[in-house]
DNA sequence: AATATACCTGACTGAAATAGTCAAGTATAA
DNA sequence: TTATACTTGACTATTTCAGTCAGGTATATT
């Protein structure tokens, strides 16, 4: 049970984009030199990010990437549901309304995974981007005392 | 971001053995049936949770399996981290203790994600194994009111 | 003592996802 | 015009998953 890098990557690209919000874009290279993100790579998770209207690109040159919105108003949660796919962590292993499911009783999964599915989202949408800068150094008792 | 099928076929099978608690063990076949598992997979993983000590096994005819403990003192997590394991979602790419990530104030992945592994492990943590046994029918309550 | 029934072990494999890379575009501010 | 940016799609090596296969060892019953 493990993240892939494209959560891991596109939060810290992210958080990037939250420390110089209000300031102009940032260039995929500025992003990939200040978290060490493979550039290539980077290109991909920012353009999920943009098509799911998280972050804006300005092109040409002074172009680069922004946030959307103000930080305060995305999650943890919103960024990994774009890049991680839904957080969706397992179901019945059958197709979810076969008779199979209904007739058997001791079919556990569905009905437990989504009540760890909705606590699991909880935790992350209840961090927001502008949380994020304050984990820095001891100011990280805000998120702890949650 | 999802689980792979060890932990749920796992968990269903501990399911079982915790509705037979107290009555004998169950065979491998018995466990595969009822929950619809792939056999030779399943000896994989009850033999994984064997070695961890959450259940124990009686050879020869009219053997089986059995939970190693009352199931009451047995969590989801306790399952979850044998089989798919430790509840690492992520951590710094880089090694830990690098040189990079002291002298790196932007790296923001060890706190945060840390933060988060400790929250999920809390949820999941907080369901026993007889709360699974409380899940049938409208029964559920107990768990969604937490 | 034989044997059927169980558990135990390790090697193997097809399919899918990850973690990238490579190449060639299109748009636009200077 | 052009340098700099974003955009798109195809490609690939590696790893993990999910499951199979073949055989081995232990033991309660007969």
């Amino acid at each position: 049970m493990k993240l892939s890098t494209r959560g891991n990557y596109g939060l810290r690209a992210v958080y990037e984009l939250t420390r110089h919000y209000g300031q102009g874009p940032l260039t995929i290279r500025q992003i990939s030199e200040r978290q060490n993100i493979p550039l290539k790579y980077l290109e991909q998770l920012l353009h999920r990010l943009k098509k799911s209207g998280i972050i804006e690109s300005v092109r040409g040159p002074t172009g680069g990437y922004a946030l959307a919105d103000d930080p305060a108003n995305f999650s943890v949660g919103d960024i990994l549901r774009v890049l991680e796919g839904p957080l969706h962590l397992s179901g019945c292993i059958r197709s979810h309304d076969s008779d199979h499911c209904l007739r058997h009783e001791r079919c556990i999964s569905n009905i437990l995974w989504s009540e760890i599915e909705k606590k699991f989202a909880e935790v992350l949408d209840d961090i927001s981007l502008t949380d994020l800068t304050k984990l820095d150094g001891n100011q990280k008792a805000k998120l702890m005392i949650r």
